[in-house]
DNA sequence: CCCCCCCC
């Protein structure tokens, strides 16, 4: 097998146009701040340049020697740059076409350039600013090369005005955050910058923004993907951008709500949830004494897990929270309060129904799943212990929800258990009763509800069957009780026939009920959520058994999702 | 160079 590399690419500029064969000579592993980038000297055959940087999202396949030395791999997407007259190149993408193996050494005998530049330009992109100033080597000790990239990108949220007065002086402030197709960075104005800069920035716009200085961020109050910031200096430039096409609205890195335990408290976090619940805004009063207006919600994911979040001011106000929307929340706050809860802050984006897969995959997911699902609340589970966390992780006290559209649902299950002690009581026979009868002592049946005496009695169900429901990706038991005819189908037997077999054959009895363990039906059931005392529990009653006939299931399920998605986006 | 961000 052989290949051919791409002869003279390294010398083209506009190498991102196009996806040459390179050769890798060497790579040099560069550890900063815990992560370990790769820069790389590819070769075309006639010349070498060490200006590569692997994207850290490649590092396994070095990690993994998949790309060792004299391996040829294809570029697939690049982005190139140049920051202090230096040229740099971040693969973004590459396949290896042969390993070092096949290859049998390095070809031909390619000259080393340094890749650095008379002139320089251009545009650069969020993740390689950062990049580029340590491959320069400019770090401490020596003065920064004079910036001069440019960058498109599109502000996602702009703080206020703040002023501050401390040991170290006084002076005004604001930041904004901006991402591009690439990452995200927050962009810092002082004093002077202030006065020119805020008033020009609007929120989702896009701008060309140049001559900042980079500088690292304190991760401890944001949440942005990003170790710098850019300060803007009285030679920044700030231009709006009318053409922004390419230049993503907002990036988030999500964490499962059931990972929030896991988190540091006062992390500051993104998390996207189906807004389950929605208290009513409320004014409240600081401890500062100063007048506060607050609204939390209940954001629920696909792990079944809630939490509280806590909008402020005019996020509380605004906030739409009829017809459940998916809620994306990038940068807020983690506390402690009630095991685990998010607080807003000033900095935070709330974006409802966002326009991305992972809001799509919620809303999949919370139209299909049966509103019996049980859920486990985050926020309500009280911590043991020093140090707010639970005991090896175990939630101490959990309650059970009920979906809060809870209805008539459908499912699929499978019979795990089923109580045959009192299954069957002894009912009153006047029409359309049921109300359970007590025995005279002269033999007679007394109804309370009738008030009547009866000669006889009638057998009727009340069976608690635990039936385990199965779909794509939990599974749930839960006990619900079986009334007459659901009871009748599935134990396939009246009521009346298995009264007298319990009075007459307790082993044809027993027989019934071992028959349906494991067997599985469609479930139709309806759910209620009933408080004793402190304590919340479902009651399931099933109102139908019907046998698995999955055509006819797939329609009753689709019919279900039709329905919710109604209800979700309100169609007609 | 900010870094406050509230209430239970």
């Amino acid at each position: 097998m052989s290949v051919k590399l791409t002869q003279g690419a390294i010398e083209v500029k506009a190498i991102s146009s196009f996806s040459p064969a390179f050769q890798n000579i060497c790579e040099f592993p560069t550890a900063k701040e815990g992560h370990t980038r790769y820069r790389l000297n590819l070769s075309d055959g006639v010349h070498c340049l060490s200006c590569f940087l692997l994207a850290t999202h490649l590092n396994h396949l070095r990690e993994a020697e998949l790309l060792e030395p004299n391996c040829v791999c294809v570029l697939k997407k690049t982005v190139s740059s140049s920051l202090a007259s230096r040229r740099v190149v971040a693969v973004l993408d590459l396949d290896v076409l042969l390993t070092a193996a096949e290859t049998g050494g390095k070809i031909g005998n390619p000259a080393q350039l340094t890749g650095e530049r008379k002139t320089s330009g251009g545009r650069s992109s969020l993740t390689k600013a950062p990049g580029m100033a340590s491959l320069t080597g400019s770090g401490l000790g020596s003065p920064p090369p004079a910036p001069s990239w440019t960058i498109r990108a599109r502000v996602t949220v702009k703080s206020h005005i703040r002023t501050w007065s401390n040991s170290r002086g006084e002076g005004k402030f604001f930041s904004f955050d901006v991402v591009d197709q690439s990452g995200e960075i927050r962009i810092l104005a002082f004093n002077k910058q202030v006065d020119k800069f805020f008033p020009r920035l609007e929120q989702n716009q896009v701008y060309l923004i140049s001559n900042g200085s980079l500088k690292v961020a304190n991760k401890q109050f944001t949440s942005l993907n990003n170790d710098y910031e850019i300060a803007l200096s009285p030679m920044s430039r700030i231009a709006p951008c009318h053409d922004g096409r390419g230049v993503p609205s907002l990036r988030c890195l999500f964490v499962p709500i059931a990972q929030l335990e896991d988190k540091e408290p006062d992390t500051i976090l993104d998390v996207i949830g189906v807004c389950e619940e929605a208290e009513d805004a409320v004014h409240i009063t600081s401890k500062a004494g100063e007048q506060l207006t607050k609204r939390a919600l209940t954001l629920i994911d696909c792990s079944g897990k809630t939490v509280t979040l806590t909008l402020w001011g005019e996020q509380a106000q605004m906030f739409d929270a009829s017809r459940h929307p998916v809620v994306a929340i990038k940068g807020a706050r983690l506390s402690t309060f009630d095991g685990r809860s998010l607080s807003a802050l000033c900095s935070t984006t709330l974006t409802v129904d966002p326009d991305i897969p992972e809001a799509s995959a919620l809303r999949a997911w919370s139209v299909t799943r049966p509103p019996a699902l049980v859920c486990v609340i985050l926020s309500r589970v009280r911590p043991v212990g020093v140090g707010g966390f639970h005991a090896a992780g175990v939630p101490t006290l959990s309650l059970v929800r009920v979906w809060v559209q809870a209805e008539d649902f459908s499912c699929v299950a499978t019979v795990i258990a089923s109580y045959k002690e009192n299954c069957l009581y002894q009912a009153c026979p006047g029409e359309s009763c049921y109300k359970k009868v007590c025995q005279l002592d002269d033999g007679r049946y007394r109804c309370d509800k009738c008030g009547t005496d009866y000669p006889n009695f009638e057998y009727r169900f009340m069976l608690p069957v635990s039936a385990r429901v199965n779909l794509a990706d939990f599974g749930h038991s839960v006990w619900a009780t079986c009334f007459q005819e659901a009871a009748e189908t599935l134990l396939g037997i009246s009521a009346d026939q298995l009264g007298h077999l319990k009075e007459t054959d307790e082993k044809a009895f027993n027989k019934v009920f071992r028959k349906i363990q494991y067997t599985t039906h469609v479930f139709r059931s309806r759910v209620k959520l009933q408080r004793y005392d402190d304590e919340y529990r479902l009651k399931v009653t099933v109102m139908e058994v019907l046998p698995v006939d999955h055509q006819a299931y797939c329609r009753r399920l689709l019919d279900n999702i039709l329905r919710h998605a109604r209800n979700v986006f309100a169609l007609a």
